[in-house]
RNA sequence: AGACUUGUUGUGUAAUGGUAGCACAUCAGAUUUUGGUUCUGAUAGUUAAGGUUCGAAUCCUUACAAGUCUACCA
């Protein structure tokens, strides 16, 4: 790995600063689900406590109890793990609220932050410091409403930068926060919280993604008046990184809240989302989803990418892995004149990966995919017709030579087998007339809003499809390989999920 | 509109001021009982103009473009 913060950080070395101290932190709000996106903010703060063999913390920076939850706090501890990444320490910003609210009265007394209220629609500022600190008390006491009085920071009102414009550091929130319950009823701002927090544990680099560069200067400025010495003599330094975009996919908590609240999805877990429970519960590897994110790497440039890269890093290791059935979406039947009538050939099929036990019964009739099949002559169509010859997948090569409709509609196709032919372009998937097995697939895309707001509607489907007898020695929460097909997570019983689909279609 | 940040083949990402490389995609060929995989090869790039320098993707200036922000969210 070698992007621009490591260099950051070597030349900070090379500036003084001790390898011993290096510290990060990975900060979620718990307000949601960890997404792709949070991938990349994850791997590479937890890659670099590996490479200076440094301490990480996972803070859960909890400011703001309106969208919190305890359950978020354990979904993304899980989310972590599964991902493979341990961390050095549990955090929480609400276990600063005492030192951040004794930190605040500092900057009181400093003439650095002032109490603003509002009073019949009119706002009025403060500038007295026993009268600021006084209201402050009875903000923290509850005395106020809320929207009535904040907490802000004197710096620029005129500030081209408008979050240095005065902002805010503490606002009246009357509603239970889920760990310090009804202690508190005024709360941080992230602005006030976040560097100081990254302070108080002495993390010395803090990473965030592109849209906060914008508060960088104001990060620096807070940090600068509660700075002491004996308490931690080095300040810590954000850094910024851009953010990941994806093509059709949805990176934003916002967003994915928004789903919720429509109702388009039960829950942030559903399969067309990129959430990482998502990917746990389709059956990724989480192996595949960290060398996507390596590949991408760390700029500060905008940047777009196709989800198709992931879903490619996916297919060439599974691929390796994942043993093949024969499957058919759209059966249509087949007749093979020359093939006894009562005869069963049990086909033994020797080496197919990790699968143990795989026997086939070929019959007279069977079905191929209805798509394998073309009436007319096309030279470029290498599959069955009544000019080419194809191999049926472990069996022989048939060739067609009658067809049968019924209102214009193929109903079956006699074929003609053979055992010994040369050069054959194309080998198709079958299944026995009966001992055909009815499944179902669960198949999606990634859901995503188009123009004005409106999502795409038909990003999620079930399929009924037909799979050989080899559906009794299938194992449970494993992937399958579909012949030409794609691949598939059996979920439940009969019941697959969709990987990812060969590419070309043809 | 302003402030901040960023501009390298189609996409993503490298290159102490000193040979513009890598991965994916694309195209071609080989292998193949998956139109898949794998292997080999090819195509293609420093936003523009000026300056500093023996030498600039890199430093400076200007223009242009993109991204972020302008919340009692984070």
């Amino acid at each position: 790995m070698n992007n621009f913060i490591i260099k950051k950080i070597n030349k900070d070395i090379n500036n003084g600063l001790s390898i011993k101290k290096i510290k990060f932190r990975f900060p979620p709000e718990p307000n949601g689900y960890l997404h792709i996106g949070h991938i990349k903010a994850i791997y590479i703060n937890f890659k670099l406590a590996e490479i200076y063999k440094a301490k990480i913390n996972l803070r859960f920076d909890d400011t703001n109890p309106y969208n919190e939850h305890i359950n978020f706090v354990k979904e993304i501890k899980n989310n972590i793990k599964w991902l493979g990444f341990r961390w050095s320490k549990i955090t929480y910003t609400s276990d600063y609220f005492n030192i951040l609210y004794k930190w605040a009265k500092k900057l009181i007394k400093k003439k650095k932050a002032y109490i603003e209220y509002n009073k019949n629609n009119k706002i009025y500022n403060l500038y007295n410091i026993k009268e600021n600190l006084y209201h402050f008390k009875q903000m923290k006491d509850g005395k106020y409403k809320e929207n009535s009085y904040v907490l802000r920071a004197k710096i620029d009102i005129n500030s081209p930068n408008y979050h240095l414009r005065n902002p805010i550091m503490y606002r009246i929130i009357k509603k239970k926060h889920y760990r310090t319950k009804n202690k508190w009823c005024i709360f941080p701002t992230y602005d006030w919280a976040h560097g100081q927090s990254d302070y108080i544990e002495k993390i010395t680099h803090s990473l965030c993604s592109i849209e906060f560069q914008n508060h960088n200067k104001l990060y620096n400025w807070f940090l600068k008046y509660i700075y002491n010495k004996k308490y931690n003599n080095i300040l810590p330094k954000q850094i910024e990184f851009s953010r990941l975009n994806i093509y059709d996919t949805i990176t934003s908590k916002r967003h994915l809240n928004i789903l919720i609240k429509k109702k388009i999805i039960k829950k942030l877990d559903d399969p067309r989302l990129s959430t990482i429970s998502s990917f746990k519960k389709k059956g990724y590897n989480p192996k595949y989803i960290i060398n996507f994110i390596k590949n991408i790497g760390y700029s500060k440039r905008y940047n777009k990418i196709s989800i198709n890269k992931l879903e490619l890093e996916i297919k060439k290791k599974i691929i390796k892995t994942s043993p093949k059935v024969m499957v058919l979406f759209n059966p249509i039947k087949i007749i093979i004149n020359n093939f006894p009538k009562k005869l069963i050939e049990w086909i033994y099929i020797k080496k197919n990966k990790n699968f143990k036990k795989q026997i086939i019964p070929f019959t007279r009739e069977i079905y191929i995919e209805k798509n394998d099949f073309k009436e007319k002559y096309d030279k470029n169509f290498f599959r069955l017709s009544s000019y080419n010859y194809v191999r049926l997948k472990y069996s022989y090569i048939i060739k067609a030579y009658k067809i049968i409709k019924k209102k214009k509609k193929i109903i079956k196709i006699f074929c003609n087998f053979f055992k010994k032919k040369k050069k054959i372009k194309s080998t198709i998937q079958w299944i026995s007339k009966k001992y055909k097995k009815k499944i179902k697939i669960l198949d999606y895309n990634y859901i995503f809003f188009k123009k004005k707001k409106i999502y795409n509607k038909k990003s999620i489907k079930i399929i009924k499809a037909y799979i050989d007898l080899t559906i009794n020695n299938l194992k449970l929460k494993k992937i399958y390989q579909f012949h030409r097909i794609g691949f598939f997570y059996l979920f439940k019983k009969n019941k697959f999920k969709k990987i990812i689909y060969m590419k070309k279609k043809y």
